[in-house]
DNA sequence: GCCGAATGCCCAA
DNA sequence: TGGGCCTTCGGCG
């Protein structure tokens, strides 16, 4: 479940249990025994989030560089490991831990001039310490795109996925259909400042709950600390029913995938309604 | 057991 | 614009 906050936590808990120390790298699944012979008992530096990039530097060999794709993900063991799925593409233990890939479409090393070019190629992320907001500001303002599709595209700025993009908009009432350059700066600052709180949070929680802590109490009572279910963890994202004013979710085709909206808490504003986009919202789920 | 969807993105046509 | 890549899981027979 890869958005950017996935993928920093990932760089975090990697770097410290796996740098400073010769790595055993290999490749069960078969089809990446030659990135595994290459890695096997190197040592790693660190590992770099960009977007939802991840950039292994090891100390005398290329870049690992992994994009984790829509169903990528790592899962990790303690040391002494069980032995792997069939399905992991690497494994690279310390004598901590040991982490199993499975599902990234990309695995692939890489010298640091193509590192370059694909940090080059990204907008800011949000999760980046020093993100400049302004730069995603005149990306956003040149793009046509509504603004549902240009937060997923991450030439403009990286790190957001398709929960925060629903769960940020309807935070700040802006629908998904606006055109991106129609927001008003004081609008782009505020998605932009809940874009960051909330991905920053997702790497503290491992794992995406935007729905404030005060209203999921209100709704559950005390004991809603506990293990948070995917319905109270969102206000949009695959939900029903809004939790604020109760109207129905409306779920569509947002370019390629799919968006989420309370069409009375994000009125699609400034278009007659007779106008609004056929994009033919559909039932929710 | 099979099918489709899922927090993504690239490429060819 | 459509298909491909990659795996898991839940819903449906």
């Amino acid at each position: 479940m890869p958005e950017g906050h996935t993928i920093h936590r990932l760089a975090l808990d990697h770097t410290r249990e796996l740098a400073g120390e010769p790595i055993r790298v290999s490749s069960p699944q078969g089809r990446n025994a030659d990135i595994a012979t290459v890695l096997d008992g190197q040592v790693l530096e660190r590992v770099e989030a960009r977007g939802k990039h991840l950039f292994y530097h090891w100390c005398r060999v290329p870049i690992l560089h992994i994009h984790l794709g829509l169903i990528g993900s790592f899962r990790e063991s303690p040391a002494s490991p069980p032995p792997p799925r069939p399905s992991v593409q690497l494994r690279m233990a310390s004598r901590h831990a040991a982490v199993d890939l499975m599902g990234a479409t990309t695995r692939e090393l890489i010298d640091y001039e193509r590192r370059q070019q694909i940090v080059d190629r990204l907008g800011p992320d949000v999760l980046a310490e020093d993100a400049d907001p302004e730069r995603a500001w005149e990306r956003l303002t040149r793009s046509s795109l509504p603004i549902g599709a240009a937060l997923l595209d991450q030439r403009i700025l990286s790190g957001v996925g398709n929960v925060y993009r629903a769960e940020a908009l309807f935070v700040n009432g802006i629908h998904p259909q606006r055109a991106a350059n129609s927001l008003s700066r004081a609008e782009f600052e505020r998605l932009w400042t809940t874009l960051a709180t909330m991905l920053r949070q997702g790497v503290e929680d491992r794992r995406i709950i935007t729905v404030h802590a005060s209203e999921r109490a209100a709704a559950a009572g005390p004991g809603a600390d506990a293990v948070v279910a995917p319905e109270d963890a969102f206000y949009v994202y695959q939900q029903h029913h809004c939790r604020r004013c109760g109207s129905p979710i409306r779920a569509w085709a947002l370019g390629p995938r799919r968006a989420y909206a309370c069409e009375r808490c994000q009125p699609p504003e400034g278009r007659p309604k007779s106008l609004l986009p056929r994009s033919r919202p559909t039932q929710s789920v």
